[in-house]
DNA sequence: ATTAATTATTAGGTAAACCTAATTTTAATC
DNA sequence: GATTAAAATTAGGTTTACCTAATAATTAAT
């Protein structure tokens, strides 16, 4: 059984990796978990005993595979309690990170298997990254910034890259949510805006920026 | 702000006095928190500083007005909480308590509001007790154990008074839950059994110790 | 390759919330 | 009211998860 404390390194070294940090390091971890590279020592000491991780200096932190089974069911229950929290009680996409973030740590056997039930066994969460199933797999990511959408096809928006509230806060003005249908009508080489196809008949150009931080999927 | 070890004082001293007990001592905190009388009286110390409750050895500890409104407020969350899990997730009413226990620490300014209205401002929780207001108020208990009830009348069971599995069991297989309307039909004295009549046709016979744990409201 | 800068690690410390064991206080009983 | 039992408190310790400051080890830059 571990802490709630080991829960979130555990988290953090799987997402780093997942991010493909070459080397997940001390100060990486401590820059993620805004605490001090002493204390990650402290903790990656505790983590190696338990055998939840290898560490290596000159490798950096590696999940064993009880360690990253207990990363992903803890990723599992952030995004299973993100999707209650956006879709039951009606919060915004950057609001439900910070909850969630406590409530990934509640423990009881089955309440994930139950919430994701209740859900309706959502594949991916309000920022659109994919929800672990109960034996641990995830569907694999349909997952690309508008950005890297192609001229002609057409997209359904999964969520956004940086949940910045501004963005958000325009995306709802422009009604655009979690599955509303997008279609690429036109790529501005100069300044690299893209004219769009939001639904079925609304037409508008969106700046590279935002194309940079929306998330679809085809 | 406090800790979740200061609300679960906050909350155990809240109930203690709700339950009648004329001085909330440190070994009564100690016996309900399941730890030990020293740590109770360090903690206590910690209370009467934070001006949480005035504890005097010849009275007990009392909450203050500021200490009661996080009191109740916590009560409050365990209670949604545990409407939820026994009413979205179908958990049984034995179950819920303990996992309500951790949520009842998640800490975000509008979640209980939120929920409460998602969960359509439930009055009482799946054990029957009162779920406090948003301003803390509570209503004043309609309950009553089914062996105070009276000939002719109906009610309406909200909880059980022991959530003992073997019990809540027995009534899921006579399909009783909350909100059956129970219509008494006959005290018999001699072994102070009841007839009573479940929904609109079903009529059967309760023993007293049946009727002495289930709550009901007219 | 040596110096400078960055990282990792160790040493020693803190705060929260517990604990046990000893002592004092209060209450109960004869 | 003295004795005994129970409860409250104090003293001193432990564990978890942090911290700062100092040192050691890498890595980068001249």
């Amino acid at each position: 059984m571990q802490t709630l404390s080991e829960e979130n390194y555990l988290k953090i070294i799987y997402n780093l990796d997942k991010q493909g940090v070459k080397k997940v390091t001390p100060t990486a971890i401590a820059k993620a978990l805004l605490n001090n590279p002493a204390s990650v020592v402290d903790m990656l000491k505790k983590l190696v005993e338990k055998k939840l991780i290898a560490y290596d200096k000159t490798k950096g932190a590696k999940l064993t595979s009880a360690g990253k089974v207990i990363a992903i069911s803890v990723i599992r229950r952030h995004r299973l309690w993100e999707v209650f929290l956006a879709e039951k009680l009606a919060y915004e996409w950057d609001q439900v990170h910070d909850i969630a973030e406590q409530m990934e740590h509640i423990r009881s056997p089955d309440l994930a298997d139950r919430l994701d039930k209740f859900l309706g066994f959502p594949k991916y969460d309000p920022h659109g990254d994919p929800i672990p199933s109960a034996n641990g797999e995830m569907v694999s990511v349909c997952r690309l910034m508008l950005e890297e959408a192609a001229v002609g096809k057409t997209y359904k928006v999964i969520g956004v890259k940086d949940s910045n509230p501004e963005f958000l806060q325009y995306l709802k003005r422009l009604d655009i949510g979690i599955g509303t249908t997008i279609t690429i009508k036109e790529k501005i080489t100069f300044d690299n805006s893209l004219m769009i196809q939001i639904g079925k008949n609304r037409q508008m150009s969106v700046s590279r920026i935002f194309s940079q931080n929306l998330l679809i999927c085809e």
